[in-house]
RNA sequence: GGGCGCAUAGCUCAGUGGUAGAGCACUCGCCUUACAAGCGAGGGGUUCGUAGGUUCGAAUCCUACUGCGCCCA
């Protein structure tokens, strides 16, 4: 089947067959690697991307393949450009994940982390990541990511540790790293400390219950949705300007199950209309509490293990924080101390980003990042514009976040990670550590290991070689632009900036930035616009639509749909309609195989030459006809379009113009046209439209490659018998032709009024009919003829023919012999619809005008157009009523 | 509780002062030899959440309200 095609092309595009060769091909002809940076600047521009580097226990999934797309676009449109460009790869570690993974791993043999110990721990991990780690790597080049492999990164890795170590040793030496006990949220099942932001706050029904503490004249009422913790309470806070309550403060009550006695005191963060505006206060198990108790010199009262187990607290030991919570209530209840019981009382909950566990405020001695001055110059780089946020109105979002930045808690106790480069000696010294330095013999290192946005937070410039001065660092930092998702704006962009910014401190301020641009996308919806996760049943695998689709497809799908910032929705439906366009693309080409389109002077940006002059040009643009010289205006403003859209970052409406301008003007009109003058036997019309076909094809494809690049390699070398389209030159065709546009519209709408006519008197598509084309000689549509009859399907008049219709569209009297009755009842209704539009259209214009104010006030231009409007309104009215009245 | 955003055709969205659009879905007719993953034609919004205001003119600007969503606490 495949043999007998002459074009090589089966009738149906089979991307399955295509993908994987095509992408080898280009990794190993090495299109991915840019040219080596020199030691001289040689001229050619760098562009440089970081990926957001996923998690080596992750698999792709379909936000990866949005930001993946998007990407992929720049960075193959920008390789078109010329640009040595440059698309680095790589994962980071995920502490949390990835220890949890392996441990998973040991359970099933009945060992724990601990039999092993951290070394052989993590040696262990190592050979996780060897076996099973990184799947996700080999689902990037099933989606034709052109990463350049050759510099894959891991955040583990001898380079990129070293560069951790030696930022740290910097922030240390510099005071904006310190260890400090503070309260810090504590995840009681991964037993390690988190950063604020890897804690989610979701709304958990739990219960509101008021406690009396004291008795008589010095009783008080708090409200607490975690009773438990009274067992730690140091004191009862109230506002300082509470009546309710004035008369109690400085005084001590006593604190219920414990026998202590607690002040009360009076704090202006109390708020007086929560509960009864009276709250406990537990400085070693809530961080307001925690504050509050900074504030009044309060004692903190631990009364939890690390695993949320109350311990030193007689009946309650050994009681999980859940199990004691109706317990402690149960005996508070036997002394009478319960005054009421909210039930259910939804609030919000922290709970871990990794595991979902509950969080527990925990004082606990720890390490911290002093974010006060990296904050800040991370907010100055947008500021002041050396960094550009797209879309701008994340702006605020950003500052909202670095201006109010906590100290960054980086401290994990995990074993999985960069140890902490901190020794401490015998009598309390404390040392750290740099890359070639060696500790004090005997000194014992902290066991912490960072946080992995610690190491991630290193990876523009970690993966470009640096702490040295490499070649790469040199030519590709500042990366271009960086492109994620607006969800971890916090979580990763901030963080990048503030290292980013102190580690290059060294160079000129608008050369120190990590990213110049950073381009925001949205979170992947399902159809409905809802949220996809697992327990909704709503996601989608993209590697499942890769298989059923393409991986065009699947591209298309999500970069269509893609505006700045804002969330995009996805469906099955569209899935399948992205492949259907790959399939149009596919016949489209076929066809112009089938006629023998060439692609004249590949690689030249002006083959037709000047539309004036012609010059240099193989086919002077004199030659072509009026279609010809159509398509290739329309193709001149759609890259001028599509190349202005791709800068702003206007993926969905630059893939929403070239899916209109390969489909409906190229597919639906061009082609279409094109088959006259090729069935013709006219070699010169034939020609050129060979060219013009070959020509639109060549640059149509190139247009699209960076979005779908599977299928438009396939096609484009078929086309051209060249290498691969991915390394030529992105279109930059100018050629404008106004009088052809205008003179294709008129044809375009003389022909859809007619094909109108056809279908409400039920004709076949391909019937034949007889019709005179009355008054088109002379006028602005004279030598279109032929073209109007072979789409129309009408042919000349023979013996007898006789008019039973006559049409006026366009200047046109197209009188039909439909050898048979008319359907004038079809007919009339056809033309009254249109006659009532006609009429509300004149309404509408000549209210317009009769309005003095607006004949006074309104632009020049907007009067005359309106006056246009009711003109054309008014000749088709008389024409429609003439019809109308032929037709009684 | 604080801040932000969104409400336009059945669904998802574009449209930011000058005659309401797209894709999908839907209806009718077609295997018109590139493509039925297709071709042609068509219907559909009481005029763009509600109520006011600015303007010659508002989906588009302003105010309030309602609903939904997100972020932070």
């Amino acid at each position: 089947m495949t043999s007998s095609e002459p074009t090589g092309l089966p009738p149906q595009y089979a991307p399955a067959d295509v993908e994987a060769s095509r992408y080898q091909h280009w990794e190993k002809a090495g299109y991915f690697t840019p040219a080596p940076p020199g030691e001289t600047d040689d001229g050619i521009p760098a562009f440089s991307i970081v990926i957001p580097p996923p998690n080596v226990t992750g698999s792709l999934h379909i936000g990866h393949a949005l930001d993946h797309t998007l990407i992929d676009t720049i960075v193959r449109r920008r390789r078109m450009q010329g640009y040595r460009t440059l698309w680095v790869p790589g994962m980071d570690h995920a502490g949390i994940a990835t220890q949890n993974v392996v441990e998973r791993e040991l359970a099933k043999e009945g060992l724990s982390r601990h039999d092993l110990g951290p070394d052989r721990f993590v040696q262990r991990v190592w050979l996780w990541k060897a076996e099973s780690g990184g799947k996700i790597l080999g689902q990037m080049r099933r989606l034709g990511d052109s990463v350049d492999w050759t510099r894959e990164r891991f955040t583990m890795d001898e380079g990129l540790s070293r560069a951790v170590q030696t930022i740290f040793k910097s922030l240390y030496d510099d005071g904006l790293i310190y260890r400090a006990e503070r309260i810090i949220n504590w995840c009681p099942r991964d037993l390690t400390a988190l950063s604020d932001i890897e804690v989610d706050h979701l709304d958990d029904e739990g219960e509101l219950t008021s406690i009396r503490y004291g008795d008589g004249e010095d009783s008080i009422v708090v409200a607490t949705t975690r009773p438990e913790t009274m067992l730690g309470d140091t004191a009862v806070a109230v506002h300082p300007d509470d009546e309710r309550y004035r008369h109690l403060i400085g005084r001590e009550v006593e604190l219920p199950l414990t026998g202590r006695r607690i002040p009360v005191i009076a704090d202006d963060h109390v708020d007086p209309a929560f509960g009864t505006g009276a709250v406990k206060v537990t400085p070693a198990h809530d961080p307001n509490d925690f504050e509050i108790g900074q504030r009044h010199g309060l004692p903190s009262v631990t009364i939890m293990d690390t695993r949320g187990e109350i311990t030193a607290h007689g009946p309650f030991d050994g009681l999980d924080r859940f199990e004691a919570r109706p317990a402690v209530v149960r005996a508070l209840r036997e002394q009478g101390r319960i005054v009421s019981e909210i039930r259910p009382y939804v609030h919000a909950v922290g709970h871990c980003s990794r595991c979902g566990t509950v969080v527990e405020p925990r004082l606990s001695l720890q390490w911290f990042v002093r974010v006060a001055p990296l904050a800040r110059a991370a907010g100055d780089a947008v500021r002041d514009g050396r960094v550009r946020l797209h879309p701008p109105e994340m702006n605020a979002r950003y500052f909202g976040w670095v201006d109010n930045m906590h100290d960054w808690c980086i401290s994990r106790q995990l074993w999985w990670g960069h140890r902490i480069p901190v020794y401490y000696g015998p009598n309390g010294d404390v040392r750290c550590v740099g890359p070639d330095e060696n500790p004090p013999e005997g000194w014992t290192q902290d066991p912490d290991v960072l946080d992995t946005w610690f190491s991630s937070a290193l990876w523009p410039f970690s993966t470009l070689g640096w702490p040295e001065d490499t070649a790469d660092l040199r030519a590709f930092y500042p990366t271009s632009v960086l492109v994620t998702g607006y969800d971890i704006l916090f979580f990763w962009v901030a963080r990048m900036m503030m290292f980013g910014l102190y580690a290059m401190r060294d160079r000129p301020p608008p050369d120190a930035v990590p990213f110049r641009v950073v381009a925001l996308h949205g979170l992947v919806r399902d159809q409905f616009g809802k949220k996809m996760s697992k327990s909704r049943g709503n996601t989608v695998d993209p590697l499942d639509w890769i298989d059923r689709f393409g991986a065009d497809a699947l591209r298309f799908t999500l970069a269509r749909g893609a505006t700045p910032g804002a969330d995009e929705a996805i469906s099955e439906d569209w899935a399948a309609g992205s492949r259907n366009f790959c399939n149009k693309l596919w016949n489209a080409t076929r066809f112009a195989l089938m006629n023998g389109a060439r692609v004249p002077e590949a690689g030249s940006h002006r083959p037709f030459g000047d539309p004036k002059t012609s010059a240099g040009a193989s086919r002077s643009a004199d030659s072509l006809d009026v279609p010809e010289r159509w398509i290739l205006s329309r193709l001149s403003s759609v890259i001028a379009e599509v190349d202005g859209l791709l800068e702003q970052f206007e993926f969905g409406k630059a893939c929403e113009a070239l899916y209109h301008f390969a489909w409906d003007e190229f597919c639906d009109w061009y082609v279409e046209l094109a088959k006259v003058p090729l069935a013709s036997g006219d070699e010169r019309a034939a020609g050129a439209a060979r060219d013009v076909l070959g020509f639109v094809l060549d640059q149509t494809l190139k247009l699209l490659h960076p979005v779908m690049p599977f299928v438009t390699d396939e096609l484009w070398t078929a086309l051209t018998g060249d290498d691969s389209v991915m390394v030529a030159p992105w279109p930059a065709f100018s050629f404008a032709d106004p009088g052809a546009e205008a003179e294709m519209a008129s044809v375009m709408r003389l022909v859809t009024e007619i094909r109108r006519f056809r279908s409400d008197q039920g004709l076949r598509p391909g019937q034949r009919v007889q019709a005179r084309l009355a008054g088109l000689a002379g006028g602005p549509l004279a030598g279109h003829e032929a073209r109007i009859r072979a789409l129309l399907r009408l042919v000349p008049p023979e013996e007898g023919f006789t008019v039973s219709a006559s049409l006026v569209a366009e200047g046109v009297t197209v009188e039909l012999d439909l050898a048979g009755t008319v359907d004038v009842a079809a007919e009339r209704r056809r033309l009254e619809k249109d006659l009532a539009a006609a009429r509300k259209e004149a309404a509408q214009a000549s209210a317009k005008l009769g309005n003095e104010s607006f004949t006074a006030k309104a632009p020049a231009e907007v009067v005359a157009k309106t006056r246009q409007r009711l003109e054309t309104a008014e000749s088709d009215i008389t024409r429609l009523e003439q019809r109308l009245a032929a037709l009684a």
